[in-house]
RNA sequence: GUGGCCGUAGCUCAGUUGGUUAGAGCGCCGGGUUGUGGUCCCGGAGGUCGGGGGUUCGAAACCCCUCGGUCACCCCA
């Protein structure tokens, strides 16, 4: 027997209805925010990624790569920022280009609890402004959403990691603080420092925490211009109401962020995969992969952990219990081609209608029928479609009344109609 | 990549110190008279006990390997 690959899962109903729910409810935000949707090929050219994060272990141990039979070498997305900016720098669209997306990232790693080789992301990405308030209107789409799916338990870490003139020092600086530190935490300490010593701060090594605590700070040494953009960004975020906490070590794990990053940690998750989603200005990306020097800011949120999340708090989104949709439910109890018939006026009409195949008993098809969640079941036999009829039974109360058969559509949808839509 | 725990019907699990045809609940299918669901009653289908090897008169139970799941580390969504 086939299954899955490792770490990889399927989405089936019930549970597809959270999943489906979840996408339509940030297309719905994102798109109120003026985003319009983005979708790039799973497949890029690896340099595309190997651009963003040559000293990231997303890139360099979890990448899923392959040779293709032209013999290009070809990787499956791990992330979502950089095929995005890639095919902004292709197609030059006009800025500001605010975008969102729906995919699925790959990574190669063992899989635990809200970690997968295979996990979906919703995001957004915008290319042009390096505007302040374009930071807060990202964080703020974000968060927005994480409460529309009533995830309360959720805090907006903070920080920033300066602009390419303020980063290059700090991290030479942060570098010497921690080769100081060197001798007495090992051989892996030091290869991470001289790897990358800004990666180091987020490390969770408990005996490198206290080295780690006393390192000097990104935001002590950014420079004026950036220090006020950080400012007016709290400012901002301050002004629509949204908590947030400085966070100095918070380090993403990619190589192409600069000045704002942001975090979103879900508390009812468990502290090691507690992230449901970050993000921050890439501000030198679009430039990188070969375009116009271009601010750019983003971010990405993992549908697996935001269901999660969801599930863990009592108003979150879960799946309703009861299937929901349909309008009616055929119940054939002549045979022949009246019931599809009926069936297709339903549909065509805009009502959703499903029915039991295979010539069940009438029994059986009304078992159908109450399991489909539908509120009618439509019965046709011989006696209702002798008198030009069909019985229209309630499946709430069990009552059932004859409908002219050429009424039904209009007798269902003045049923179905929403109170008050009538008018 | 490293380590802990775990693999028995579609799902959740029983299975007594290794001992005959491997069980339950839920779900599914059918029936409870001639055209009607949700409750109830009856019946049925469905399992190479993850796979391979070994120990034994005898293995779902014990041992080894392997695959898979899960959790943790690293790192991340």
């Amino acid at each position: 027997m086939f299954r899955a690959p490792v770490g990889m899962h399927d989405v089936l109903p019930p549970e597809s209805r959270a999943w489906r729910d979840l996408v339509a409810a940030f297309a719905d935000r994102a798109e109120r925010y003026g985003y319009e949707l983005v979708v790039t090929p799973i497949v890029e050219h690896r340099e595309v990624f190997e651009r963003v994060g040559e000293a990231t272990d997303v890139v360099r141990k979890e990448m899923y790569d392959f040779t293709d039979k032209g013999d290009r070498a070809l990787s499956l997305r791990p992330e979502g920022t950089a095929p995005v900016v890639r095919a902004f720098v292709q197609h030059r669209p006009t800025v500001p280009w605010k975008v969102w997306y729906v995919a699925p990232n790959f990574r190669y790693e063992r899989p635990q609890k809200g970690r997968y080789r295979q996990h979906w992301q919703v995001g957004v990405e915008v290319l042009g402004p390096a505007d302040p308030d374009l930071d807060v209107e990202v964080i703020s789409l974000a968060h927005g959403f994480v409460r529309d799916l009533g995830i309360t338990k959720v805090r907006v870490l903070l920080n920033s990691m300066g602009d390419a003139g303020s980063r290059a020092p700090y991290a030479a600086a942060l570098r010497d603080y921690f080769l100081g530190h060197a001798e007495a935490l090992g051989d892996e300490f030091r290869e991470r420092v001289e790897t990358n010593p800004i990666r180091v701060l987020d490390a969770k090594r408990e005996d490198w925490q206290d080295v780690i605590e006393r390192a000097p700070q990104l935001t002590e040494h950014l420079s004026a211009t950036e220090q006020e953009h950080f400012e007016v960004v709290q400012r901002g975020l301050d002004a629509l109401g949204i908590a947030h906490e400085l966070a100095p070590r918070l380090v993403r794990g990619l190589d192409y962020y600069t000045s704002t990053t942001f975090e979103l940690a879900g508390d009812a998750l468990d502290a090691a995969q507690n992230a449901l989603g970050g993000g921050g200005r890439y501000d030198g990306l679009a430039e990188e992969m070969g375009g116009p020097p271009t601010a750019g800011i983003g971010f990405g949120l993992g549908i697996e952990r935001l269901l999660i999340a969801a599930a863990a708090e009592p108003g979150g989104t879960a799946a309703p219990s009861r299937r929901v949709g349909l309008d009616a439910f055929v119940v054939d109890h002549l045979g022949g081609l009246e019931a599809a018939i009926v069936l297709h006026e339903l549909r065509e009409s805009g009502l959703r209608a499903d029915r039991a195949y295979g010539g069940r008993s009438l029994k059986a098809q009304m078992k159908a029928a109450n399991r489909s969640g539908a509120p009618y079941a439509i019965v046709l036999g011989p006696e209702e479609v002798a008198r030009g009829e069909v019985s229209v039974r309630d499946l709430e109360t069990a009552k059932q009344v004859p409908v002219p058969r050429e009424q039904l559509v209009g007798w269902l949808q003045l049923r179905l109609a929403p109170p008050g839509a009538a008018e």
